[in-house]
RNA sequence: GGUCCCGUCGUCUAGUGGUCUAGGACAUUUGGUUCUCAUCCAAAAGAUCGCGGGUUCGACUCCCGCCGGGAUCACCA
């Protein structure tokens, strides 16, 4: 394999955003090109034009730049072996189909549309019967002559098996009969996927090509295709399915989202590429935080997992979580502006120093807006909820709460460190607990029963509000 | 239904004939640290290696059958 400069190729087609599934398997071609030094190339499959979705197209390039996988040629970027857009290299298809015509590997079909519907009516299962597989040549000039419609069909082999080694999958041995003579050009001469799918992945000298299992039944005919032109046929590699947690195969219908739907549920983009990695794949013990390099360099081709793989949120999490950890506060900040209020931005410093002590507690980064909206504006909170939690009579809370802001008024230095020596010398003798003394006062500057240590929280909130809070409880 | 692929703790996996009374990670539970939560640390529970036959002195590892899951069978990709 050293001797073939790899190159490797996704091929979404726009007639959808790619969900997480397709993603990962985008991510083992990125993977395996730039392991070897090669290129990865991106190719919009838009030879279905009735289902085009507005905007797929934009999503697949946002996509591939949020996780920081660019590919190296693509309709945006251009390439040596540009137009990178099916449509428009329509007359390269149709001069391959004529070829095939004339080699005798493809043949025009003139059945109608209600005979294949009546053939599909009798077996679900049915393929086409190769009706006019045995026209004559004098029957197909005829019907050429008179204009009728047609599309050209690869003149599959009846018998024999098609065989490849697969990257992933092994030694593969397909039954020929199970091949159907698929429409390689359709009625209005735009190509079906299996013919331009060969005819641009030789053309761009793609050396793997590393799909979706979804894509293993029709390889027999791609392979008679390479044969019948005589071209080398790429190194192929069908990667397991992505499973929902009921291990149906993750689908739009079963709400499989896209990875900009996860980015807009905070996930980062490395933690989305880390868990994707793990999934089918293994390193270590498959939780350390791998950058995209780290993983060029780890991966393995050989090594891929060939069961599907049921996606787990509760991974995703955690590496999630971590990578939040592991990221300084400034970089989070930065990443954080589209799930924080316009005017907390405004407060950059303040917000950072949240961030640091909210980052070891978050799992997304959309936990942080909910935990930290106390810091900005002030929470209601009922006497009864800090008697709650102080669990003593109100005089005596009060009494507290006198002590707590004598004690914040009068503190050597207003740090986390000092007021935490000063308060718990106090509190030893307020006849509370530590628990009762630092929950009640934790309730009343945030209305909350759960934020970041108390001595924080007054550090940040700073001395006057803090105060101010503490002050209104009993007012 | 035909064809092909897959089958180790809930999940991702290690394991390529004896070192496996099956290891790790996430999740779960418990304990420790602690002003709460979380983090962190420690520990526990969790898999008769899908089932049944072989082969072998010996099988999670090899062979066969079965069962289960998945993929595919469009002028969609």
């Amino acid at each position: 394999m050293s001797d073939t400069h790899v190159r490797t190729r996704i091929a979404p087609s726009p007639t959808g955003v790619p969900h997480i599934g397709n993603t990962r398997t985008a991510l083992f071609d990125y993977l395996l090109a730039k392991k070897y030094g090669g290129e990865f190339i991106l190719r919009i499959e838009d030879t279905d034009q009735d289902r085009l979705v507005p905007e797929a197209v934009e999503k697949i390039f946002k996509i591939q730049e949020f996780l920081g996988m660019k590919p190296d040629e693509s309709p945006v970027t251009g390439g040596p072996y540009e137009p990178y857009i099916q449509t428009q290299r329509l007359e390269l298809y149709q001069k391959f189909a004529q070829e095939l015509i004339n080699i005798g590997a493809a043949y025009y079909c003139f059945c109608s549309e209600d005979r294949l519907k009546q053939l599909h009516e009798k077996d679900q299962y049915a393929k086409y019967d190769r009706h006019c597989r045995y026209l004559s040549p004098e029957e197909v000039k005829t019907k050429l002559d008179s204009g009728a419609p047609y599309v050209i069909r690869v003149k599959t082999p009846e018998n024999g098996f098609s065989t490849w080694h697969d990257l992933v999958q092994g030694k593969l041995s397909l039954p020929n009969t199970e091949c159907d003579d698929k429409v390689l050009m359709k009625t209005n001469g735009i190509p079906t996927y299996h013919l331009a799918v060969v005819v641009d992945d030789y053309l761009m000298k793609i050396s793997h090509v590393l799909r979706g299992v979804e894509w293993m039944m029709s390889t027999p005919v791609h392979l008679f295709l390479y044969e019948a032109l005589g071209w080398e046929p790429p190194i192929l590699a069908h990667v397991p399915l992505l499973l929902g947690p009921d291990k149906s195969k993750l689908s739009k219908r079963h709400g499989a989202k896209s990875v900009l739907e996860y980015a807009d549920d905070g996930y980062l983009p490395e933690a989305i590429n880390n868990f994707l990695f793990y999934l089918g794949f293994s390193y270590q013990d498959n939780s350390a935080l791998l950058t995209l390099d780290e993983m060029i360099q780890i991966f393995d081709e050989n090594k891929i997992q060939r069961q599907n793989a049921i996606f787990d949120i509760q991974k995703l999490n955690y590496l999630n979580s971590q990578w939040i950890k592991k990221l300084d506060s400034e970089d989070l900040f930065n990443r954080l502006k589209k799930f924080i209020p316009e005017n907390w931005q405004k407060e950059k410093s303040k917000v950072i120093s949240i961030i640091d002590i909210a980052k070891e507690r978050m799992f997304t980064l959309k936990d942080f807006a909910p935990s930290a909206e106390y810091f900005f504006s002030t929470p209601e909170v009922a006497k009864l909820q800090i008697l709650e939690q102080s669990a003593h009579s109100e005089e005596e809370t009060k009494k507290w709460f006198q002590t707590a802001i004598s004690l914040i008024e009068n503190t050597k230095s207003y740090s986390p460190e000092s007021l935490h020596d000063e308060f718990t010398a106090s509190q030893k003798d307020s006849g509370l607990s530590p628990k009762e003394a630092f929950m009640s006062l934790r309730v009343a500057i945030s209305g909350r029963t759960v934020t970041p240590p108390l001595f924080d929280c007054f550090v940040i909130l700073g001395k006057e509000e803090s105060l101010k809070r503490l002050n209104t409880v009993f007012a």
